[in-house]
DNA sequence: CTTGACAGTGAACAAGTTTTCATAGAACAT
DNA sequence: ATGTTCTATGAAAACTTGTTCACTGTCAAG
């Protein structure tokens, strides 16, 4: 592909963002106000220079109508394959959620020596949305879940509660953050490993819930 | 918010998917033409309908100029999407993903009739971060990928990128948006449903890939 | 020194598009 | 019965917008 001139890619930068704030794109004419340019044909001839050098695609004749980027393309076949662009407005803004750290969903103690686990850090309030829950990120090291469908390398989602019998949870055990599904049997609070070679039920004195886990994000 | 009629949904529908495949807003005519109207003031009314409802916002005088209300489909679910995490990690990045809607994971015929499955929108361009790649959420319907342990109601992280053999993407196939496996025979391109149920090639004359399904998030 | 790509002005045209006006039947509630 | 909303037609007006033509200038490469 060929490069861009800094005009150009100016030009594109510029007409992708209006498409992000309007969710349409922009006329001729509004990129020209935009570039203080005296005629229309600038823009023109520069709408021409970025279709021909593949960034962008003209619909001949209609108005405030492109599409972007016909990304590149799978080399072996004739169809072409476009990267979608296009306006928005019907997305829903999610808030983020601060990746923490590392979280053992084996037994306390039986994670890597070395401090791979990383400590739980307080989670980042995030401005724009203050109603959102504190939630936050933690990916799992170990096995222990994995009947459960949690396996080393996911992503568990924590969020901030009060956790019933049954749920999944990210407690503080010695120290140490780990995952296990909550029980609890008349007085007295068990954490439970969701496989099958693991003890089944380990009694638990002091407990301290960081939160209970809403959601698994797995790698495809 | 008041009610739509059947013809103002099925029209909102329509200009959504047709931002969806073409990046563009549809002209009146066009719409016109779609619906076989007679008159273009038949979906003029129409569209002050809709405003008037308030599910769209238009910008008098331009042409093919839009906006869509957001749609309160999943404030449930917000709590529960992350941003996608790279193999870069224990970088703490914030961002966020938008949720674009749903996506089907059945035969692109085989959806729910009445307009549930939203049109996907474009993903925000952020100002932030332009070099993070640009990711959005979508709710997945349908059980075309249960093999492929994707089931219905979770939430598939979409990006873009150059997909490659065996990677699951969103392709829009007839304006609707699906999940599938991208398989390359020779100079043929499938999408294969991950289910045993279903043909297992489906050949694709038009491919439309919006984005490459990198990891799905499941709740507990 | 010429050639070609790049960048621009200024004006005008043609087509694309929205918008308004006048009109009217069907469904429905008052 | 009567008014209102929804739906639609048909034509025209008015505006928006892409496109073209003629012309000028800069700058680097051959």
């Amino acid at each position: 592909m060929e490069e861009l001139t800094k005009k150009q890619s100016a030009i594109l930068e510029y007409m992708k963002g209006h498409v992000a704030e309007h969710s349409y794109w922009p006329s001729i004419r509004d990129i020209q106000a935009k570039f203080r340019f005296a005629s229309t044909n600038a823009v023109f001839g520069h709408l021409q220079a970025l279709e021909r050098k593949g960034v962008l695609q003209r619909i001949p004749g209609a108005a405030r109508a492109y599409k972007v980027a016909p990304v590149a393309l799978v080399e072996d076949l004739s169809e072409t394959i476009i990267r979608y662009e296009g306006p928005d407005e019907n997305a829903i803004q999610l808030g983020s959620i601060p990746f923490m750290g590392s979280i053992a969903a084996g037994l306390p103690d039986y994670t890597e020596s070395s401090g791979v686990v990383a400590s739980m850090q307080a989670p980042i309030t995030e401005g724009s949305r203050r109603r959102a829950p504190q939630s936050f990120a933690l990916r799992v090291r170990g096995d222990s879940m994995i009947d459960a469908d949690i396996q080393d390398g996911d992503t568990v989602i924590i969020e901030p509660g009060h956790p019933k019998h049954g749920d999944i949870v990210a407690a503080l055990i010695d120290g140490q953050t780990t995952l296990k599904r909550l029980v609890k049997q008349g007085s007295k609070t068990f954490l439970k490993a969701e496989n099958a070679n693991y003890p089944d039920l380990v009694p638990v004195t002091e407990l301290v819930i960081q939160g209970i886990a809403k959601s698994v994000v797995k790698p495809i």
